[in-house]
DNA sequence: CTGAAAGCGCTAACAT
DNA sequence: ATGTTAGCGCTTTCAG
């Protein structure tokens, strides 16, 4: 193996016979260079397999050129290809996301938020679905929201949630429903797709069956739940609207063991949409999020906080609703 | 938004009334120290809310405590999950993975290596699917892979894939298939599952029937190509092995729209086994994969790679298989 | 027990 | 056009 010594400017410079000023000059291509100087240190560069470091670089800077990226988990769909699309933009600014899984669990993401401010990440993107952690208010560093409210005057990017939740419930109606249940992890106000089904069945004057089970419940719980959900609304409801495709895939395989017709006997729509979970499942009827579309949102948006670095002022920035399309499986 | 300016140790020092150097000290918990001027710092620690830069310590210790994570892409449910554990099991020795996307091109794991060198990044974990890249044999850095034959000096974690192979054609044969075609993104002599595959049919004397979709063919391209692959076997098979489980999803949707009862005409087994996916199909039999403790692992097998950092002797892993797991499902 | 000072690898004045 | 030097924020001898 390799000693792990990395040539430093100065082998580079002696190799090339100039100052250590000069060789940091043909890296950045500033102030004025001969060309005989400049091709004998590109030379020498390469001779020597030479790479800046960065984190020497960093700590004059003050850039460090990493991003925190904090979701639940990228083992989930949804997230991961957040991830992946995160991870694509930042690159084309030259920033890499550090990962981190919060799993939901706000403690450990209080220590994620710590340790990315340790490592002076030029800036965070959360994902996360712990509300109000208020961490984030002094955290001194921009930060971005991937659908999650955390405070006033934080940038937020989600899809236009509302609206997805019309569509899919104004699909089940269309479809023939009568009695669509909603089957979401948290059943409250600010529950944009919960509003969205609700609304539509009031101007049908069509009462709302809503049943929650917990987002962060560990399986075999959490399938459990949703199994025991559907049940307890089995007799009354013809059609599910499912606010993620996971919880959908559930109620697929509730209907499987009932014996129930999807969609004869009852129907159903998910919501995300994700390309991984359109290839697994590719006869669900769902609400797709504009994940890329947000992913580069949220991204430029975090670029331009880090641009007027210092302390400027904050920019509004609303709340950013992009709008969401409907995927025709044959499940609704 | 508050100014971008983290308090330094030597804000930390004036507070408290003593010099950097103690600070330091009661930081790293070093040296002698009287309790009363220990107190005094932490307290004028916490009062300006004063947290390490990593960065200045990097550039000392020459640990950045960071960890590349190079996979094709964390969409992809199998690394998607071994994101997750990766990720946890580093946490666990105090180290955060840099995420890497490769989408399976040897152009862009280049750029990624480069680009974690010049972060100086203390290792490398690489699941990606490019084989031999010779940029990995002058890293100077610890890798580790999975999954994946990079150099003999390399470690390697991975799954029993031989003996997966093995397990999902014995079973298919056990459920009573005659002829089970093997479906794969690449078919060569060093594709253990395959050879698992070839070494149960030669055993019952049955003639293979390989058929391979390059994993890295865009959508919709590759979802075409996979139906149109087991049409062209359609006639002569009545079950498919699948060396993966986004392939097996395919196959299901094939069989669904051909009106091919599963398993009644054709069983499918898939491999990979991830959490995800046996949430979204928990239908699926397949071969799962340890994933936990291949990660957990595989950072082991670099946590010490690290620890011996200077150039000690290669220390040699030889390749590491880990067992796989039949999960009976009902599609075989 | 604590402080002063050197230096990690690099960039940016300031000289020459 | 190129070299010298002073830090970036921290840890670590070496003094005291």
């Amino acid at each position: 193996m390799a000693a792990n010594k990395e040539p430093r400017l100065g082998d580079v410079a002696a190799r090339a016979g100039v100052s250590v000023a000069t060789v940091s000059r043909v890296l950045n291509n500033r102030g004025y260079l001969s060309e005989a100087t400049r091709a004998r240190v590109m030379a020498a560069i390469d001779e020597v397999g030479y790479q800046p470091n960065e984190v020497a670089r960093s700590l004059l800077s003050h850039r460090t050129g990493t991003v925190g990226l904090i979701v639940p988990s990228v083992a989930i769909p949804f997230f991961g290809e957040v991830a992946v699309h995160i991870e694509d933009a930042l690159a084309q600014h030259g920033l890499r996301p550090l990962l981190c899984n919060s799993y939901g669990r706000a403690d450990r993401e209080r220590d994620l938020l710590r340790s990315l401010v340790g490592h002076r990440v030029d800036g965070i993107i959360s994902g996360a679905h712990n509300d109000q952690l208020a961490e984030y208010a002094t955290l001194r560093r921009p930060v971005v929201t991937i659908d999650r409210e955390l405070a006033p005057h934080i940038p937020n990017v989600r899809a236009d949630n509302e609206e997805g939740g019309r569509l899919a419930t104004q699909l089940l109606l269309d479809h023939g429903a009568r009695r669509p249940v909603l089957l979401t992890s948290r059943s409250h106000e600010r529950n944009l797709r919960e509003r969205g089904y609700r609304g539509v069945l009031a101007e049908a004057a069509i009462e709302p069956l809503v049943v929650a089970v917990d987002f962060n419940l560990p399986e075999p719980e959490r399938t459990t739940a949703i199994m025991a959900a559907l049940d307890s609304v089995s007799a009354t409801m013809d059609a599910v609207f499912c606010t993620d495709d996971l919880l959908a895939a559930t109620a697929l395989e509730w209907a499987h063991r009932h014996r129930r017709d999807v969609p004869g006997d009852v129907r159903v729509v998910g919501f995300d949409g994700t390309a991984t979970m359109r290839r697994i499942l590719p006869g669900l009827t769902t609400i797709a999020q504009p994940i890329a579309d947000m992913c580069s949102t949220a991204v430029r948006l975090l670029v331009e906080q880090i641009g007027q670095e210092p302390g400027a002022e904050p920019t509004p920035v609303p709340a950013i609703a992009l709008p969401v399309t409907v995927v025709e499986g044959r499940t609704a």
